[in-house]
DNA sequence: TTAAAAAAATGATATTTATCATCTTTGAAA
DNA sequence: TTTCAAAGATGATAAATATCATTTTTTTAA
């Protein structure tokens, strides 16, 4: 259980910091983030941000996991990404001056960061290093999109769900997979019934393993080929 | 037809540069590109760059049309976007450090200008309005394939292919639409064949009409209603 | 101008996946 | 503990779309 009470999360105590875009700072930049940043306890299956509106900052993950996603004409979730410890999210709108086209919302219980509008594009004029980090990531991310799209287009449900498998195991770690079926099928881009279907046929080929809610992946290899690259 | 001998297309002269990034550019700037940049002739259906090679350097499309692609596994073309005049292709995989992840190819007869990686970087690192148009439309972009990705996995092969024809009147303007049947499916993802049955449909309904190859839309707002936001 | 290749079109059929209805299990709160 | 709502599971059926085979039309280049 994290600690609810809203204190102050210090970045150089920040667990999830070094893997982070802010993982080269010096220790003068790490308190002066330290001193513009509020930090605040989120429950599960809170919202952070919603499309449409928009963004006055940025959030830092310090603990816990979040989904991206945004919603189609029936209103129907389709999750984009699913953010861990240390990722930054949000930032993209702080660019585009569009409002959120995403939305993000807890998964579980959350320790999140703010860093404001202002504060945040300070730092991008003034640190080469970070500015270059989000440029990366920003390409990163579309080249990803680029793939996503492209599994939409032509691969089974039955292979995208081997390829989210993969996904979902690397941001899991050693944790087991835990996500809700609809959440897990609206990842996929799927029904959910089809979803359960196929995680049943997964199990029985020995891909997987279902204890219950959370999901344990066996045979990574197997699953690799069913993704195809 | 296009002038095929290679000759310097300069700049200051070029009609699609003010609506694109280097738009804003003074005319120390758009001479410091000039002398900077390398032009050349490319026929239809040729290659420009492509997935899994690395970027030397970014292309600025000066006239005609490019479509950006990947391939899936059993190497049909996904088409991300067709990049029009004024746009500069390549340029994300310079930041990200990666090979391209995907592939450009011309849709006709195109003139297009080459900047080499060091200095456009350095046009970045110097010139603050150029560095925020990029993230800006990065960012930008990043929303656009959310969407699309949602659009993929959610929408009805019918529904797709309203939105893909609105997005393609966007790109050729008071042309008419020229694409091969097999690039609009795959640009919709679908099969060629389910794509030309349903234009066959969009035609009966008056939606489109179809000039052997060439299409032109006849009824916006319907296809705006079938396509949905 | 003609021949060959590429693109477009059509029909028949198979397959995948969604949808709807219903039932069971699980987990959280009273 | 009991209760209730949410999540998970299952079966039957319908709909959408892909695939394969073939024909026609258009474009390209000899």
């Amino acid at each position: 259980m994290l600690d609810k009470s809203h204190k102050h999360v210090s970045c150089s105590s920040c667990g999830a910091r070094n893997s982070s875009l802010f993982g080269n700072f010096c220790d003068h930049e790490v308190s002066q983030v330290d001193e513009q940043k509020a930090c605040a306890y989120y429950k599960k299956s809170q919202p952070i941000f919603i499309e449409g509106s928009f963004p006055r900052g940025v959030f830092c993950l310090n603990q816990g996991k979040v989904k991206i996603f945004t919603r189609g004409d029936e209103g129907k979730e389709q999750i984009i990404h699913i953010a861990k410890e240390g990722e930054i999210i949000g930032f993209r709108a702080m660019f585009s001056g569009e409002p959120y086209k995403v939305s993000a919302s807890t998964l579980e219980e959350c320790n999140i960061c703010f860093i404001g509008k202002e504060d945040f594009l300070n730092m991008i004029d003034t640190n080469v290093t970070l500015r270059n980090g989000i440029m990366k990531e920003l390409s990163k991310e579309l080249g990803d999109r680029a793939i996503f799209i492209t599994n939409m287009a032509q691969k089974s449900v039955r292979e995208r769900l081997a390829f989210a498998l993969l996904i979902l195991g690397d941001i899991y770690g050693d944790e087991q997979i835990n996500l809700t079926r609809e959440d897990m099928a609206n990842f996929v881009g799927t029904a959910t019934e089809t979803l359960i279907r196929l995680l049943k046929d997964f199990k029985d080929e020995g891909m997987i393993e279902i204890h219950t809610r959370k999901l344990e992946i066996i045979d990574n290899d197997k699953l690799m080929q069913l993704a195809g690259r």
